[in-house]
RNA sequence: UCCUCCUUAGCUCAGUUGGUUAGAGCAUCUGACUGUUAAUCAGAGGGUCGUUGGUUCAAGUCCAACAGGGGGAGCCA
């Protein structure tokens, strides 16, 4: 038979070309039937459903067809019709199987029924290979796409700020030393420190937290950045939502106050989920079958609403009368727990809030100084379920501010130099914010922990994948 | 890092006040069935009860330490 090139599962289930013959390869799900006629689901990752492989039983080797089980990895030829039974559109009558790759039932641990998130995450290497890590990868991918989409259409710059930094003054947490010294005998200066000058970059590194002040740079000569990359921290944080490694979006818009930025992250938390609702109903509707079967629903809501903006001042008088019995008390001053946030978003406006205006002692140094003196402008975008999905701020622009706040909050100044240094030429005001990637795909997937919504998850004790 | 719960077959779990030979469903294997849909029906195999130590005539069961995992909290995105 001559060699007929390969269509994907996801154009085949499309098809209306019937009777034509027809090339398909992928991984079997499961196979039944008796001894004459055999059925194959077989995924091959292009979308979550299978393709109907009907096996006429005396025509095929006993022993090709002995090696078809679960998880075996297969090339299928035959005629593409319109299917016999209920369930699909069309089917594949096989003419000619080809095993690539067989995998022993006895000791394959996918199995046709479900499995446990926590066993799955014990066998990583293979859980691609399910319907659920399948649509979450799909739709992790489309998310991704649709961000580098939202932001080329908008005229911002995609900037690659470094991973490996050497200021450790960014305050976003604890941070991933990288070093090419001898961690048995490292070089020692007189007093029996360590003698960086004599590491690869001839001072300390570390793997980046964020690459907010870089894009800040960025913004100050192309208008309108985002970064897209990948960022580290070395807190043991043992949650459903933190990573050591995850990956971060930070747009950085010069001439934007704190309005604009809060206008830009709203907008474009909505484009994204409207662009995952329209290109990856599939998979979201298997998502919400499976797991969350208010999914969908929420996601609708989110589309529709305008979020509730307010100040940290406001909200807190909210929750004081509030009349609950919170674990932590609040009052001017605290920062808002996670209890609070809950209440706020779940209880109280039941739709996304943005709180903007916090006292400037519990945010970063680089926060626009509101006149009061005691807050600074900044923005959290506070999500059902998620939490803190975004945090931003309008950016301190004025020179002699800027530096003040470094010498109270004990920022090295002559570290930091370069970054002071654009306020100093040609500043000007600007915003941004950051959006945590894998919280984004928590929450569209409706998944309940982040480790199941990165393909390896990094997290304390654990990189064995 | 703190609090809390869990660890028994490949997977998900049950296992009584400590008491003979540790159970189920699914998966696997064998057989039956001419169109199935996470097929169905019948049968079979499969366990050092996380590890180490202790209490006891006797430990899956009680105690301790350690390891791994879940949930909550903090740190944050």
């Amino acid at each position: 038979m001559e060699k007929i090139k390969r269509t994907k599962v996801v154009d085949l289930l499309k098809s209306t070309e019937y009777d034509r013959t027809v090339n398909v390869k992928g991984w079997v799900r499961t196979k039944r039937g008796n001894n004459k006629i055999a059925f194959i689901a077989l995924n091959d990752g292009s979308v979550i459903h299978n393709i109907q492989i009907v096996v006429d039983v005396p025509g095929f080797d006993e022993e090709i067809l002995k090696k078809i089980t679960t998880g075996a990895s297969v090339s299928v030829t035959g005629k593409l019709v319109k299917s016999l039974g209920k369930g699909q559109p069309v089917e594949i009558q096989a003419a000619e199987i080809e095993v690539y790759g067989t995998a022993d039932p006895a000791t394959y641990p996918l199995q046709k029924k479900g499995h446990s998130m926590e066993f799955l995450r014990e066998i990583a290497h293979l859980r691609p290979r399910t319907n659920t890590f399948g649509a979450v990868l799909r739709i992790r991918h489309s998310l991704a796409f649709a961000i580098h989409k939202y932001f080329n259409d908008h005229g911002f710059f995609y900037l690659h700020t470094p991973i490996i930094t050497g200021s450790d003054a960014e305050g976003a947490g604890e941070m991933f030393r990288v070093t090419t010294l001898d961690a048995k005998n490292p070089p020692l200066l007189e007093n029996g420190e360590v003698n960086f000058k004599e590491d690869f970059f001839g001072k300390q590194t570390n793997l980046t937290v964020s690459g907010q002040l870089e894009a800040e740079l960025g913004a100050l000569a192309l208008s309108q950045v985002y970064t897209f990359g990948p960022t580290f921290r070395a807190e043991n944080s043992n949650t459903p939502r933190h990573l050591a490694e995850f990956w971060m979006i930070e747009p950085e818009m010069a001439f934007y106050d704190i309005h604009d930025d809060m206008d830009l992250a709203e907008d474009f938390l909505k484009y994204l989920v409207q662009y995952v609702l329209d290109h990856n109903s599939d998979d979201l509707e298997f998502l919400n079958k499976m797991f969350d079967k208010e999914l969908i629903r929420r996601l609708q809501s989110t589309m529709e609403t305008k979020y509730k903006r307010l100040d940290y001042t406001t909200a807190i008088g909210i929750l004081e009368k509030s009349g609950k019995k919170f674990e932590f008390p609040v009052s001017w001053g605290v920062d808002l727990q996670a209890e609070h946030e809950k209440y706020l978003v779940e209880q109280h406006f039941k739709k996304p809030v943005i709180l903007t205006d916090y006292p400037k002692d519990i945010k970063a140094f680089y926060m626009k100084q509101n006149d009061d003196n005691k807050t600074v402008r900044a923005m959290d975008v506070l999500f059902p379920r998620i939490g803190e999905i975004i945090g931003g701020s309008q950016r301190e622009e004025d020179y002699d501010k800027l530096v003040r706040r470094c010498n109270e909050m004990n920022i090295p100044e002559q570290e930091m130099w370069w970054y002071i240094e654009t306020r100093k030429y040609g500043t000007v005001p600007h915003s941004g914010f950051g959006l945590g990637f894998e919280r984004m795909v928590l929450f569209i997937t409706g998944m309940k922990n982040i480790r199941d919504v990165i393909p390896f998850p990094r997290t304390p004790q654990n990189a064995e994948f």
